[in-house]
RNA sequence: GGUCCCAUAGUUCAACGGAUAGAACGGAGGUUUCCUAAACCUUAAAUAUAGGUUCGAUUCCUAUUGGGACUACCA
């Protein structure tokens, strides 16, 4: 039982015992006390006057009086205005800490035997990963970290954007102007070698519909009638017919992609469970039309086009197939999902995609709610905002966007620049030293970005992100750091500590607001989940880190010379350490032994 | 027109409806005989506006202002 819930029971108990009124302690507020009072825990006294008809000082005096008196662990209470502040005895913090240091995996919560899917980054094969990307990606693997930490079964997964017009497109470029080129001849990362094709391929249009226009034509007429976007649709065509040279070409190229795609996700440290292409669940959902058409949810227009009517709702119309029969991508959509959760037999799924489409993700809910697929209400659209640079909005028309593999270079370059700098490394090898300056870098980065609350768009400013102080990764990995190197200082003097807390020790208030805020992980983990917040572990992470910088600063552990007292002080700086490594490991982010 | 999101120090971010709105960066000043000063301490500085609900509102509701996204027979 958490302090809180102990408190709050034994609170009912006391409300019970004075004004003779049931309550539920669940439903009692009882909070960390504020710094700036006296005492550990704060019963909120002002929801219980409507039971003690009295003043909330006298109520809080009542409830802190029962409670002194008949509850051994609370050695003091004080009430100011309606807030009834309660200190706990020595003896209960020595317990408490015993119980996190004793339990094997502090932080990880029991099983709730959920199945939850997670899809993120969900990449287009024809465009390199970019910043937003990296948003994204890093948000959705820390979510499935954080709901396994909460004890759910996840199954990460992603669907690759493989096929389509913006595939030809590249596909096209690639034969009029790719000279023949390849990842190795070319020297370039294959996705970003693709990605060039479909620049190469979008100048060919717009010169293409400048001509036409020169011509005579009118702008609308000219965009349509570009020779080259008439070829890419021939090709697309071939590729739905199965036709071996397209599909061959689009194969090779498609791997290209993957292999570049797959150096990006290494270098972030992240992967998948389950890789779904488009090219093989793009014909899904077409069964559903049929169906919505019999329930008569969906209605076909004259031109045989069919829709949805979402004006009920407050929404539009929306289309979920063309008059020529093919499918939209919606339709996609919702065969994917029924699909997911059938073979998956899963509790939730959680969309990672961009707060773009919020639209999209109330127009799926709400026609699977409408088709009967009562498990419309469990997908999730996490939605995040975008990512947006000093200079303004990321756009690729003016070449503004970040690249995610430029971005990992930089970040590591600047992690080595430091470090050498700070000179502390001087005795580490070349291949250590190679190492902490990737788990830096990309420590900064990864905590940048997942330390702003996803919904917001945030700004991302380069030099900012690889600050060393402050509210950082590299903050945190140095506070780590500091503390791993304690504890060697204590091996080399063979101090042991671990066997070594046997009986109670007199705690100071800041090694009890520390055994306070790590007693708080677990159920900081779960507040997190909920709210499919990894910001939250992460804004704990640091203010544990800091909260341990201000403990070391003025409590000489290494010179304690009382056994109980540094036996304790060390167990307990070490167990800062590992809750700091589940914490951030729940963000994706190593912390180093030395840095 | 419709749907949705956002608005907090100079800047970037916090704050289950709870006490005097927290941090960080930047500014001003200070601290090194426990590990590693990439630290710590002191200091100035903010809830867009107007109503409402409540014992209590940055938080919930309404309106206004400002910013953003979506509203394709694209994906």
């Amino acid at each position: 039982m958490s302090p809180e819930q102990f408190i709050a029971s034994k609170a009912a108990q006391a409300i019970k015992a004075v004004y003779d009124a049931d309550v539920d302690a669940s439903t009692l507020q009882v909070s960390v006390t504020r710094k700036e009072f006296e005492g550990d825990f704060t019963l909120v006294v002002f929801p219980l006057l409507r039971m003690s008809h009295s003043t909330p000082e006298n109520t809080g005096k009542a409830i802190g009086e029962w409670l002194k008196a008949n509850v051994p662990e609370i050695s003091e209470y004080n009430c100011v205005k309606g807030f009834l502040n309660l200190l706990l005895s020595n003896f209960y913090w020595n317990s408490l800490f015993k119980e996190i240091t004793s339990s094997e995996d502090f932080g990880q919560l029991p099983s709730t035997g959920r199945n939850i899917m997670v899809e993120f980054s969900s990449p287009n094969t024809n465009k390199p990963l970019h910043l937003g990307h990296i948003r994204n990606n890093l948000l959705g693997d820390s979510v499935s970290k954080l709901l396994k930490a909460a004890g759910n079964n996840v199954i990460k997964t992603t669907l690759v954007n493989d096929r389509g017009i913006h595939i030809c497109k590249s596909m096209l470029a690639w034969q009029k102007v790719g000279d023949g080129q390849t990842p190795e001849t070319s020297g370039k990362k294959g996705d970003h070698l693709v990605g060039d094709m479909y620049v190469a391929f979008n100048d060919i249009y717009k010169k293409e519909v400048e001509d036409l226009m020169a011509g005579g034509m009118s702008e609308d007429e000219a965009k349509k009638e570009a020779p080259c976007l008439k070829e890419a649709h021939l090709m697309l065509q071939k590729w739905e017919a199965g036709d071996k040279e397209v599909r061959d070409l689009w194969s090779m190229m498609n791997g290209w992609v993957f292999e570049g795609f797959d150096e990006t996700y290494a270098a972030l440290g992240i992967g998948f469970d389950k890789v779904y292409y488009e090219h093989d669940t793009y014909l899904l959902g077409k069964e559903l039309v049929q169906k919505g058409l019999q329930k008569g949810v969906f209605v076909t227009d004259p031109d045989g086009s069919v829709w949805c009517d979402l004006t009920q709702d407050g929404l539009d119309r929306k289309i979920v197939q063309r008059s020529d029969g093919t499918s939209v991508y919606i339709t996609q959509d919702l065969g994917t999902a029924e699909k997911r959760f059938s073979e998956n037999s899963l509790d939730s799924h959680i969309y990672v995609v961009g707060n773009e489409q919020d639209y999209h993700f109330q127009v799926l809910k709400l026609i699977l709610g409408k088709l009967g697929f009562e498990w419309a209400d469990d997908i999730f659209h996490l939605s995040y905002g975008m990512v947006e640079l000093p200079e303004g909005k990321m756009k690729s028309r003016e070449g503004t966007v970040v690249d995610a593999d430029d971005l990992i270079q930089k970040m590591y370059e600047e992690a080595k620049a430091t470090s050498e700098e700070s000179g502390k490394l001087a005795d580490m090898s070349e291949e250590e030293k190679e190492k902490l300056y990737h788990m830096i870098g990309l420590g900064a980065l990864k905590y940048f970005i997942i330390k702003v609350d996803p919904k917001k768009t945030m700004l991302f400013n380069p030099k900012e992100s690889i600050d060393f102080n402050g509210n950082t990764g590299p903050f945190i990995q140095y506070t780590h750091a500091r503390i791993r190197s304690i504890l060697r200082k204590a091996a080399e003097k063979n101090i042991a500590y671990r066997d070594a807390s046997e009986g109670e020790v007199v705690l100071s208030p800041k090694e009890i607001r520390l055994i306070k805020i790590l007693n708080a992980f677990p159920a900081k983990i779960s507040e997190a989940a909920d709210a499919l917040s990894p910001a939250l572990v992460a804004n704990y992470a640091y203010d544990l880190a800091k909260e341990f910088n201000q403990y070391y600063h003025d409590t000489p552990v290494l010179k304690e010379e009382d056994q109980a007292v540094l036996s304790m002080r060390l167990l307990l700086i070490d167990s800062i350490s590992a809750v700091l490594r589940k914490a951030m490991g729940v963000l994706g982010i190593e912390l180093p032994e030395r840095m």
